[in-house]
RNA sequence: GGGCCCGUAGCUCAGCGGACAGAGCAGCCGCCUUCUAAGCGGUAGGUCGGGGGUUCAAAUCCCUCCGGGCCCGCCA
């Protein structure tokens, strides 16, 4: 990468100059010489000398990458203008997967309670934690994606015992969670609610024992249905029946007593509980101390999470896993008491979880410290998000105060339709493209701003095809890919002929594996999705740019050996955006 | 009471120690006899919530105040 080899030069002849320091290289801005640059005002002091003194001696001293023409000072900034041939072969090279790296990256993400249809709260949570995954792929990682099904949960049992209590009747034509989902909002406004206690107590118990899967696997399939529209990929299933089952939560617990800081207070607030005290690990806490198991018997949800994370790093073992059948993910496993033994043993872990879980999950991180392994809690790594708002409101599933993502995909995708027919009317495949943008539009809507910032979600913004959105960069690809389908096979580009239009569509191709980078390492794809935007215009800006009333970068019409180089730029563009998208889970049309 | 997060153009957001603060939407003016106008160019719009501080340099770091959201149960 061309500023890594930068930053190396000037790490080289700094250290000649008596200063052992790392210096970013920045791109300059447009009206400055050059294409990047680095600041040198915090030389200063240390060199005694001023910056501009030092912005020409380093450039002395600087044995220059072979691909930078030359390093010119500008102020205080010693700025690097690189060889256009040079930054043109970079340019199109191709964007390929980093090499592999050590240490399992286990990401468990959608997690959706198995009782009803997913909603768009839920949408932010898959779109954020199947694009990172498919970027720390990319970024050399190796990852494995783990969905979790709380089975032995209030709201499954809920939705269970609603369908049997009210005796309802599946048509065989609603989507089936949706038909549960209705149940489980009745259930909620039933005014008998609070005497129907007993029953659910009951389903509860059952569910604990592993035996209404079937009725719960029912509900799941459905969802799945939904997370395959989504382009969401999960690698396991884990099913809190098979954690109770497997006994995990015993050995977890066997794990803590060991430690100091977990007690059991003969008197006092907490008499009889199993507490743990986490303020060695999380300060400022006004009381340290969180109830494992309370005075009754029964553990809490923190203690689950806690074991459950357990197995995650290889602290526990005993769940079991066999393909799962279903007609969505031929590759799929879940967890059962019948199949194979096996734990992952992550080095590092991603939740995805909102940040209202943000206490929980780092009791979740203390745990791991308190039974001596602070090397885990390092690697333990919540991906807190924001909530969703719907037209501005909070949403509530309970009340069925939400937009399911079935209705929100299918309405994208009949908007979608109205668009491609009308702009391209000879589509020769109409609904598939439609499929597409919609999907562009709803997934790149969910990542494009950090995850720790509220996003309101309004039909109008999402669902928009214009601007800021998927689809625009869906849109860029698409024009991309015409012009090469319409130029057949073509020779060796003349790099030689590069205009300073090329140059600059080259120089933001550059970006790419940075994007990649930071967004990997920052965990948030928001970075890459950014940098698309930035491309799909740069792109755009290309194709559109106009010298007088002419078209300036004509590609198909240029003369010999520069119809070349363009058609291998735009080639390198359009790969790029394409792998980029499917990065984020969206799909690069050809033609929309 | 304690803790976490957010506050940048009318609206939605990038930028998070460096070169005059950038996009999209909305507004206004242009560009289809050009490889898809789901696009492009231009114009207008900003006390980067307020106030202190650190720094050669602050939207960016620290303190404080103000607004908004969330969390803090032997509920899940």
């Amino acid at each position: 990468m061309v500023r890594r080899a930068l930053e190396e030069a000037i790490h080289e002849a700094l250290k000649a100059m008596g200063l052992d320091l790392r210096l970013k290289v920045a791109k300059a801005p447009k009206d400055k010489p050059g294409d990047y640059g680095v600041p040198l005002f915090a030389l200063a002091k240390e060199l005694k000398k001023p910056p501009q003194a030092i912005a020409q001696e380093l450039r002395e001293r600087l044995e220059l990458p072979p691909f930078v023409e030359e390093a010119i000072p500008v102020g205080g900034y010693l700025n690097f203008r690189l060889k256009t041939e040079a930054l043109l072969e970079e340019a199109l090279r191709e964007k390929k997967p980093f090499p592999k790296r050590e240490g399992l990256v286990l990401i468990e993400h959608t997690s959706v309670n198995p009782n009803k249809e997913l909603h768009v709260g839920h949408l932010r949570n898959i779109a954020l934690g199947d694009s990172l995954a498919r970027i720390l792929a990319f970024a050399g990682r190796e990852v494995l994606v783990l969905n979790y099904i709380d089975d032995t949960g209030r709201q499954a049992a809920e939705t269970l015992f609603a369908l049997r209590h009210y005796g309802l009747t599946w048509d065989g034509k609603e989507k089936y969670d949706h038909f549960a989902g209705r149940a489980y909002v009745r259930l909620h406004q039933d005014p008998e609610y609070e005497k129907l206690q007993p029953g659910i107590e009951a389903v509860l118990h059952a569910l604990e024992r592993g035996e209404l899967r079937e009725e719960v696997n029912r509900i799941l399939l459905a969802q799945l249905a939904t997370m395959r529209a989504l382009n969401a990929h999960y690698d396991l299933l884990v099913w809190e029946s098979d954690i109770v089952r497997a006994g995990l939560l015993g050995k977890a617990l066997e794990l803590l007593e060991q430690s100091p800081h977990v007690l059991r207070p003969r008197e006092g607030k907490y008499a009889g509980a199993l507490v743990m005290d986490a303020s060695p690990f999380i300060p400022g806490l006004e009381d340290p101390y969180f109830v494992l198991v309370r005075s009754g018997g029964a553990a809490t949800y923190y203690a689950k999470d806690i074991a459950f994370q357990f197995w995650k790093m290889g602290l526990l073992e005993g769940l079991r896993f066999k393909p799962y059948e279903n007609p969505y993910y031929p590759g799929l496993r879940t967890s059962a008491p019948e199949g194979e033994p096996y734990t992952p043993k992550a080095r590092e872990t991603i939740n995805v979880i909102d940040v209202r879980q943000s206490h929980p999950q780092a009791l979740v991180r203390a745990a791991l410290a308190l039974v001596g392994r602070p090397d885990l809690a390092e690697g333990a790594f919540h991906l807190a998000y924001e909530t969703v708002l719907l037209e501005g409101k909070q949403m509530s599933g309970r009340k069925g105060l939400a937009v399911s993502v079935d209705e929100v995909l299918e309405e994208a995708k009949r908007r979608a339709l109205a668009v491609v027919a009308e702009k391209n009317p000879e589509h020769p495949d109409k609904e598939e493209a439609a499929r597409m943008v919609a999907l562009g539009a709803i997934r790149f809507a969910m990542v494009k701003t950090e995850p720790r910032k509220q996003i309101d979600f309004r039909y109008e913004e999402a669902l928009s095809f214009e601007g800021d959105t998927g689809p625009y960069v869906q849109y860029a690809h698409a024009r991309a890919h015409s012009i090469l389908r319409k130029a057949g096979a073509w020779g060796s580009p003349d790099l030689s002929q590069a205009t300073p239009y090329e140059r600059a569509l080259a120089l933001a191709l550059l970006d790419f594996e940075e994007a990649v980078l930071e967004a990997a390492e920052e965990k948030t794809p928001h970075v890459l999705a950014q940098y698309l935007l930035d491309l799909a215009a740069a792109w755009n800006a290309y194709y559109n740019a106009k010298e007088g009333s002419r078209p300036a970068t004509p590609v198909l019409t240029a003369p010999p050996g520069l119809r070349e180089l363009r058609l291998a730029l735009v080639q390198s563009l359009q790969r790029t955006l394409k792998t980029g998208l499917s990065l984020l889970g969206i799909p690069a049309p050809e033609v929309m």
